[in-house]
DNA sequence: GGATTGACCGGAA
DNA sequence: GTTCCGGCCAATC
């Protein structure tokens, strides 16, 4: 079997996976690292993060956070610009505005790639 | 092949 | 309520 996909595809069918659920998630809903490796039933929080770091960028990476509704680190700015642009409920008010509202925005409709 | 880092989570102090 | 610690998994050097 291929090894490793030298030149171009996904570097992993695990990344896969991970970009697959992301993607499935519609404008205005979120999801935690944590639900992901939970809908894969496998890896963990830092396995869906470390995939996303290097590869979220095929994918709505802003729809994606940590625990809490909290945005990701380094990337507070970036993600606050893209859930004002699509209308997210956010929490605390425009001021604080630096947290999602997980109790209206949290999706769970998410499945497993049948890919 | 091994060791370190990283967009994390949860519990305890 | 806030802060610190260890544990987890995958990708990269």
């Amino acid at each position: 079997m291929v090894t490793d996909a030298t030149g171009f595809g996904p570097p992993s069918e695990f990344a896969d996976d991970v970009l697959e659920v992301v993607d499935q998630i519609p404008e205005g809903m979120v999801m935690t690292y944590g639900d992901i490796a939970e809908v894969l039933g496998r890896g963990g929080p830092r396995g869906v993060g470390s995939v996303m770091a290097r590869y979220g960028s095929d994918v709505p990476w802003w729809r994606v956070l940590r625990s809490g509704g909290w945005f990701p680190q380094g990337l507070e700015d970036e993600a606050l610009a893209h859930y004002r642009e699509e209308g997210t409920p956010l929490v605390g008010g425009a001021l604080d505005g630096r947290r999602v509202d997980l109790a209206v925005a949290r999706w769970k409709d998410a499945r497993r790639p049948t890919a």
